[in-house]
DNA sequence: GCCAACGTTGGC
DNA sequence: GCCAACGTTGGC
């Protein structure tokens, strides 16, 4: 099982979208990184849901309910999607600047490079999270 | 609104 | 194959 994180900007799609569709086709990606970690993407595997922009914080889990498979709103074959589903929203949402003040967290994708929108997460760092979005 | 970081494109 | 120019993303 592995651990990932997902960016979306808030007005472009926003987990409270998330949270109604249920599930969705993760498309739009237009990033090798971000493209070659879809690929990783396994079913069951876990997805923290990161709000960017005005918002800045992971506010809720998905679960990836479907592996990768050609990005039909395209027919360049370079690109991808994958199916994920609404698993929990965090209590307490956890802060960009927070995670940037724990130095276990310091390695994170997320910190290191802001711009990655489908980076993977270790999972003393999703436990991390985790811890942090229960109080 | 600004700018740093990163990726892509195209001239040489 | 290198690198300058440009576009985009996202934090501040």
């Amino acid at each position: 099982m592995n651990y990932w994180l997902i960016k979306s900007e808030p007005h472009t799609y926003s987990f409270e979208q998330m949270k109604t569709d249920k599930k969705t086709m993760w498309e739009g990606v237009r990033n090798y990184q971000a493209r070659n970690n879809m690929k990783e993407m396994k079913k069951g595997d876990i997805a923290l849901f990161y709000h960017s922009g005005k918002d800045r914080q992971v506010v809720g889990e998905v679960e990836i309910v479907k592996e990768f498979y050609q990005d039909p709103t395209t027919e360049d074959t370079n690109w991808v999607v994958v199916e994920v589903k609404f698993k929990k929203t965090f209590a307490n949402p956890v802060n960009l600047a927070d995670i940037k003040g724990v130095d276990s967290l310091s390695e994170m994708h997320l910190v290191r490079n802001s711009r990655l929108s489908v980076s993977s997460v270790r999972k003393d760092e999703y436990e991390m999270i985790i811890e942090m979005a229960k109080s």
